[in-house]
DNA sequence: TTGCACAATGGCAACGTTAACATTTGGGCG
DNA sequence: CGCCCAAATGTTAACGTTGCCATTGTGCAA
């Protein structure tokens, strides 16, 4: 039986291969410049020992790590599990990997993240912000560390990107006043999010923008619960033809409140939420709502870094707007 | 303005602080072998500097990377966010970092997402399985690479760590069993599904193991319109007065079904779920179900990798049963 | 005073890789 | 036959860190 080694490094496929390490080196990178036959005695020897370069050894070299790390302050959360995908595809891609940090037990801070992610191998990195950090407005980014923050507020230093809330509201708005609805009910959520509080502006804002004073709101707490007390509280609101949910569970809380006090959807009242995220759990319910490629935020933050490639780019604010899809439960008013 | 340097090494805090370099990486490492006042004179020049220690220097010299990669062969899953709450929760404790790689493109087979992982710097490595690797018998885990695959199936040559479904199945039908019901009808799911099909054979074997032969079972494809039509198939079998499905999803959608046939729940019929994934997205629906606690799963996967420190940990295999959680779903039968 | 133990610090080498430069070889051409 | 060029391969050094061993300094007992 072989003794075991520590790690096979070129030295011993070179040794193996009767070549100088450099030749070895060069195959592994396929360089034309070594003669074929070379080549095949070389991966020979590569595979006879069981040779895999050292990530160490050559980043250590390189000064890249091809890496970009994401850091998050709470893991689980609406849409995360398809920013990753993102992040995986983006990273995948431009042959990078994902290291991923959970920033938990420090201050919710960007520096926080910032100093767990710079002992790690990475060449730049992404921040998931759901809350409001302390110290956004005086956090510097760490030189020669590309940041992208997950959010739809502009950082001077940092480039963002995330889905556009305000611009998901007007659609909503919009799209229920031109069915012929006079005004639209909202359903918000907590105050501390950040997303929904733009939600909340962007209807705000939409119906003063067409002469609408907006009514009294109801704020929820993201549970169908909530959704269901509210559609209860709002089924003895004679103006009360639209409702406008910060999330699919909220909208789908709504209506089941509104069937129990004897209102039908969408013949009574219209409901839109916001997520798309009902899919295959609730049977017989083609909500409208508004749905988020969040895919494609987790992909822009790590293009954003792996595209990059030596040259310094600037800081970009990106939003992606969400599409609104129709479904069975708004109706026209007469 | 200063010339921008690369990267700050300990040998430019050595000079700035007119000690060796040694004495800078002992002041790193809180070594007590150094002169309180030299540390702080160290800690100073590393602060103005902005020195961060090199990961790739350290790993070079260590030939460890305090990092445990993550193999997925579908980021969006059932129970994968928990899952990586798990993973980041244990490595965070360790002080291990996460890779998180997506294996797509590539066959599944476990030697793709090994070979994928040869070239990161990791320590170790867990392999989340949905489907059946085609070389799960043959698959070994590259030497020095400790491998810890996510299934429930045992592998001879790699640690495994899952939920136990067979037991879920078995807490279940012995549940409605002791409530009365003298058979149990069971909504399943596509036949790719390990975890399913283990949910399955525990439901029929639990079945006859009571002296019973396991009715028709009806197929559904995990959404809960698949399992409204369940229901509604079911609605009129009179032996039918326990449903158990393969997740909540049908289970509401079996529920629904159920009453628009006219069939109540549970006065009817009793149903339960698998997963307590309705959470907070259903309203007035306390469905019975069991509980797993994914995040325990990727913790002890990251556990068996971080946790070990140089030690050569045996082959275990790890299944954590589920917690039947009671709803409004099941009444005792007469 | 000398010797000795111990605390504090320094020098050197090596981890694995690869860029830059150096060397060898073979072939074409004047 | 000698020269030069290009293809193929080799040699060296450096990336940043830290384990090992060597060196210096300080206080105390003999």
């Amino acid at each position: 039986m072989a003794a075991v080694k520590k790690s096979v490094s070129v030295k011993d496929v070179a040794r193996l291969a009767g070549v100088s390490e450099q030749t070895v080196s060069r195959t592994v990178h396929d360089s034309p410049s070594v003669r074929p036959e070379t080549k095949e005695r070389v991966r020979a020897a590569m595979r006879e020992l069981g040779y895999r370069p050292n990530f160490a050894g050559r980043s250590l070299r390189r000064g890249k790590f091809k890496t970009v790390g994401v850091a998050m302050f709470n893991i689980t959360g609406t849409g995360n599990l398809d920013r990753m995908e993102g992040f995986a595809a983006a990273a995948d891609k431009h042959g990078y990997a994902i290291t991923l940090t959970k920033v938990d037990g420090h201050p919710y801070t960007l520096e926080s993240a910032s100093s767990r992610m710079s002992a790690l191998p990475v060449d730049g990195m992404v921040v998931i912000m759901n809350r409001m950090p302390a110290d956004f407005g005086t956090f510097e980014p760490l030189p020669g560390m590309q940041t992208v923050l997950v959010t739809m507020l502009e950082h001077p230093l940092c480039s963002t990107v995330d889905n556009d809330q305000f611009d998901c509201s007007r659609q909503v708005v919009e799209y229920l006043l031109g069915r012929g609805h006079k005004t639209v009910h909202f359903i918000s959520c907590p105050e501390r999010s950040l997303s929904g509080m733009r939600r909340e502006e962007g209807w705000r804002e939409t119906l003063r923008a067409h002469g609408i004073e907006p009514p009294q709101l109801v704020r929820g707490d993201w549970t169908a619960q909530s959704g269901y007390a509210a559609g209860q509280a709002l089924a003895d609101d004679p103006t009360c033809t639209a409702i406008y949910a910060s999330n699919d569970a909220m909208a789908y809380g709504c209506i089941r409140g509104l069937e129990s006090r004897g209102k039908h959807v969408p013949e009574d009242v219209s409901v839109v939420g916001v997520d798309d995220s009902l899919g295959d759990i609730v049977p017989d319910c083609r909500l409208a709502t508004v749905r988020f490629d969040n895919k494609r935020v987790g992909m822009w933050a790590v293009d954003k870094i792996a595209g990059a490639e030596g040259v310094e780019p600037g800081v970009e604010h990106m939003l992606f707007p969400g599409v609104l899809v129709e479904g069975d439960t708004v109706r026209d008013w007469h």
